[in-house]
DNA sequence: CCTAGTGTTGCCGTT
DNA sequence: CAACGGCAACACTAG
């Protein structure tokens, strides 16, 4: 038996601590041991990454790589420039490889990806370890415990939890690193695909990522920004282990803030500090892992003297959310970032619904427009030109800084969908999924259902106003003076409705309420958009709309969502939101037998709609892969060509 | 089967 | 100022 020769492969654990995978690999007394990361041209072309994220993500890199090269000089993150599946099987056979060791994944295209690798190994005779540190539970055995399903409430999780039992400890750093053995590469690169490029718009220069497998320098080094072509990151947030830890230590040390801590009561509204922690984006990326972010909160509880918050509103409490989002994922796949078959998903005619390609239920990342003013409403949203300063403002800061507190995108996200411009969940997702540098496809996917009421929660009543919502914490209108700059000497008694400002008052202060915020900078005096609807009416038609929908009651998975034939429960004469046979495509597949059987004429007639009832017997079974086993030509929350391809164009 | 209570974070008016 | 109920009404869980 020769002495091992291992590749660790860094994927989201770029760490040294608390790494089970990593101490797996080192548990094997390696000859050679070769940390890699490769180049994946999801992450470059499919995945919608933003600047700012990756920014965090070399942050991440660089970091790890020094610091694995001070426990061994001859070591460091070694990158290669080239999608794992057709690397590895030349790099096994180069470097001699034994094992193949990497932290699992559980969404929808790591899973296709590392079953690949596996494969791959397989016949070249390497052995694969994998461990799982990305969540507190394993996410699949968290499912299994929860009877196969979904996790879809945090009851379930606690119960499920409670049956794998404790959750680990963290495991101890490595205090020493083997050598890595040769690094020679004989073989010739294959370069991925770029088309399509969905993070073209993230860049002003040429995409460098594939010049050379070991980078232009041959020392496979962490590419720069501007090797990438990419914007410079406009975010002061910053990545790495080493900074994730040191933010990490600085919350522990705050005994009352780390033992206290409740979500709801934190500020949405603060800036300098925020309100939170900020190691979202360090979850992420695993810079700091998550058991040890939970066993370090949960030993100052332990021995806290005063009253300790407890989960779901806890620091704790934050990480079990994250672990149900896991678990739903997990046992969906691809099926969970969407609401296109989708058991668990309600199914909402939105505004803006995604495109499907009916040979793979998936959605495609474009999108239909079925009404030019929605289309309109969320432009004017994804720019922070509403008119709606609390919501400007936050879709400005989530631009800028990649981060806005989760109440704030409670707001945002009510207020594109069902409290507000009855947009579909999706096209936010997109947007947040390009511009979060947390984003983690499984909370954003799971948070944006929550809020738009189609799965995880329900109480659509319950409707967060822009104007009443933050004055809550902030009734002098700090933020907004910070990210809608063109309102900083505004009153506060107008700050949250600017358009109420008598307009001698808007010229006192200087920017005048009126137009769309289209017309940008330029003009003598500042302006600020008027409001681009009136909240209150908008609000009772999206109420309408979703009383009528859970009325009606199908899933995403319900036959008649998946052919089409959904649109006639819906009745037309609501203006707005419904959409049902009237106008255009509403959502999903077109149907080719729309002609054919009666249209409008007779749901006029509104035979009882299925009752509510009735989608209590929807699937519930996980588990069926066959028709779920489809790739999906882009990452697991969707994709925004349209939008983006016209922006570039215009 | 039913009922009552609860659910991470709404808003508004009344007491 | 806090606490509460109405709003019009949902899903899930425990019993």
């Amino acid at each position: 038996m020769p002495q091992p020769r291992v590749i660790y492969w860094f994927r989201t654990d770029l760490r040294l601590h608390d790494s089970p995978a990593l101490k797996a690999a080192l548990d094997l007394k390696p000859e050679f041991m070769y940390p890699i990361w490769t180049w994946d041209p999801h992450y470059v072309y499919h995945a919608r990454v933003g600047s700012n994220r990756w920014q965090f993500l070399l942050d991440c890199q660089n970091d790890l790589s020094k610091s694995i090269t001070k426990l061994n000089p001859k070591s460091k993150l070694f990158l290669i420039r080239e999608a794992p599946q057709t690397l590895f099987p030349k790099l096994f056979k180069e470097w001699k490889i034994t094992h193949l060791v990497y932290e699992k994944d559980t969404d929808a295209y790591g899973r296709d990806r590392d079953n690949k690798v596996n494969e791959i190994a397989k016949e070249a005779g390497v052995e694969v370890i994998t461990r799982y540190g990305r969540t507190l539970y394993d996410s699949d055995e968290l499912v299994e415990k929860n009877n196969n399903k979904p996790t879809m409430s945090i009851s379930q999780v606690q119960a499920a939890g409670a049956k794998i039992g404790g959750i680990p400890r963290p495991v101890s750093s490595p205090k020493s690193l083997p050598d890595p053995g040769p690094t020679k590469l004989s073989f010739t690169q294959q370069r991925p695909a770029s088309s399509p490029d969905i993070n073209a718009i993230q860049r002003d220069a040429e995409e460098k990522s594939y010049t050379s497998l070991a980078g232009p320098n041959g020392d496979f080094a962490v590419p720069s920004m501007e090797e990438l072509g990419l914007k410079p990151a406009t975010t002061s947030h910053r990545g790495g282990e080493t900074i994730g830890l040191k933010m990490l230590d600085e919350i522990i040390e705050n005994e009352d803030y780390t033992a206290t801590f409740e979500k709801p009561k934190t500020a949405p509204t603060a800036f300098e500090p925020q309100a939170t922690t900020l190691l979202s984006p360090h979850m992420h990326f695993g810079s700091v892992s998550c058991r040890e972010f939970y066993w370090r909160v949960q030993d100052v509880v332990s021995k806290y003297k005063g009253k300790a918050s407890k989960p779901p509103v806890s620091l704790t409490g934050q990480l079990l959310f994250r672990d149900m989002y896991f678990g739903a994922q997990a046992a969906l796949g691809y099926a969970f970032g969407q609401t296109y078959n989708n058991p668990q998903c309600r199914f909402i005619p939105w505004h803006l619904p995604s495109e499907i390609d009916t040979k793979t239920g998936l959605i495609t990342g474009k999108y239909l427009v079925d009404n030019a003013e929605a289309e309109i409403h969320f432009k004017r949203w994804k720019e922070g030109r509403t008119g709606f300063p609390w919501i400007d403002a936050l879709m400005r800061q989530l631009k800028l800084e990649g981060w806005i507190h989760h109440l704030g995108r409670h707001a945002v996200a009510c207020f594109l969908t069902r409290g507000g411009c009855y947009i579909d969940w999706e096209r936010g997702a997109e947007v947040f999924e390009e511009w979060l540098i947390d984003h983690e496809a499984a909370c954003n996917i799971g948070n944006w259902q929550w809020l738009s009421c189609t799965a995880f929660f329900a109480q659509f009543f319950r409707c967060y106003s822009p104007v009443a919502f933050p004055q809550k914490w902030d009734k002098e209108g700090e933020f907004i003076r910070r990210y809608v700059p063109e309102l900083k000497d505004f009153d506060k008694k107008y700050i949250y409705e600017p358009w109420k400002a008598p307009i001698v008052d808007q010229k006192k202060w200087g920017c005048l309420v009126k137009g769309d915020g289209s017309e940008g900078a330029g003009g003598a005096t500042q302006t600020y958009p008027k409001p681009m609807f009136d909240f209150a009416t908008q609000r009772d038609i999206c109420l309408q709309g979703m009383k009528n929908a859970y009325h009606i009651g199908l899933y995403g998975n319900d036959p008649k969502v998946l052919d089409g034939t959904w649109r006639k429960l819906f009745d037309d004469h609501a203006e707005g939101p419904t959409e049902g046979t009237n106008g255009p495509p509403g959502a999903m597949v077109k149907h080719e037998d729309e002609n054919a059987e009666g249209n409008g004429a007779e749901s006029d007639n509104q035979e009882t709609p299925t009752a509510p009832k009735d989608s209590k017997k929807r699937n519930g079974k996980i588990g069926t892969k066959e028709k779920n086993e489809h790739k999906r030509q882009a990452s697991q929350s969707t994709l925004d060509s349209m939008v983006t391809r016209k922006k570039k164009k215009a």
